[in-house]
DNA sequence: TTACAATGTTAGAGTCTCTAACTTATATGT
DNA sequence: ACATATAAGTTAGAGACTCTAACATTGTAA
């Protein structure tokens, strides 16, 4: 008598991978309804358990949340890393990449990116997702000094680095509202990237 | 028998400005709890009316929330013209100081500020948040072609704009965030600010 | 194997959004 | 001035949601 639509019913009573099961459930419906019009019963449904049931596995509603924005650094972290592996040490195309890689993850799961900044103002969120973040402009750093020919990362770097980062950030926050489209923008992504990379950082450090 | 905690009882059977009231009270919860944890109820116990009442003025929750978005918009791109106006025309200093605005409007009134941002990658929205936050991107497209002593508005102008909005947004993101503290930061935003401006647009028009 | 810990369940309290039906004040037409 | 329509409140309540309490089932370890 179980309806089609009705996710798979258990025969056994342990569910066996409920929690990383929510995770997913819950990372599915922020992207599909947004981080806002999330709900932990409709996570539940998709799972298939009661409501009462992710309460044995976190704390509430927000930590669920804050699950997927943790994962959704760590995803994004993982693909500029990826990207800068075949470029070469010290060029101008690691940080474009790194941009366009910051811009492309928003792009492709603005669900997640927003819900990623959503609690980074309030004061009672733990450091974790802070030091996730940190750890992503520490890199920016190191590939300006790098860029200049430097080792170790000094203000000035920090400064460019800095800039780098509110920029491709705006950048991403724009596309998402739908302000990258074609009629609003002259030129495309990439073109935009280097132009902007360019101003900031020199063509190739001097070895 | 009235609580002291209690708001003001009225002696009159109707409120006579409850629509505006009802959207201070919003704004200011927005403010104090957050976009997300603002609920109608808490903004109908403040305004001293039941909790249908609002729905005599507004069609729902997010109506509520857009006319405080959308009132926070032009609040912003008032404080922007404000500050134009003792400053020479095509001077870089106008184009710092609407950065400066920008910025100021997002650290003093990060609930607001968020909750403008919050639906602008959603379909279903009006155009009005949209045009609204256009008419502001023309202003500084139309600053950076005085910048260059051009009285119409060219692709590289535009381009230039929007690089200089993406930084001022993804910047006013970091700064509600916590990024922009002492200790992230070697300069101070007055500072980075010039510094960007400088990269972008040049220092005075040619009369 | 027997007790305990982990992980499910149902029931329900409390909150919220929004609608329906009703009430009171205000505005309008003659 | 008076009747009446409309605007703007009210209470009651349906339906959804979060989270807790108490109970049920399964896995694990002494």
């Amino acid at each position: 008598m179980k309806t089609p639509a009705e996710a798979k019913k258990r025969d056994t009573y342990h569910h066996g991978d409920l929690r990383s099961q929510l995770i997913e459930a819950t990372r599915q419906l922020v992207e599909e309804k947004g981080p806002d019009n999330f709900s932990v019963s409709e996570a539940c449904r998709r799972a298939g358990v009661s409501t009462a049931a992710p309460y044995k596995h976190f704390k509430d509603k927000t930590e669920m949340l804050r699950e997927v924005a943790a994962a959704g650094m760590i995803r994004q972290s993982e693909q500029m890393m990826m990207e800068l592996l075949p470029l070469s040490e010290g060029s101008r195309a690691r940080i474009v990449a790194l941009g366009r890689v910051y811009i492309r993850f928003a792009t492709t799961e603005p669900g997640v990116f927003r819900l990623m900044f959503t609690w980074m103002g309030e004061t009672e969120d733990d450091e974790s997702l802070h030091a996730l973040g940190d750890s992503k402009f520490s890199v920016v750093q190191m590939e300006v000094a790098k860029c200049h020919g430097r080792s170790a990362v000094t203000d000035v770097d920090r400064q460019k680095a800095f800039i780098l980062w509110s920029f491709v950030h705006g950048l991403s926050f724009l596309s998402i509202d739908g302000k990258l489209a074609d009629d609003k923008m002259p030129t495309d992504l990439e073109t935009l990237l280097e132009d902007v990379a360019s101003r900031i950082v020199p063509e190739a450090a001097e070895v």
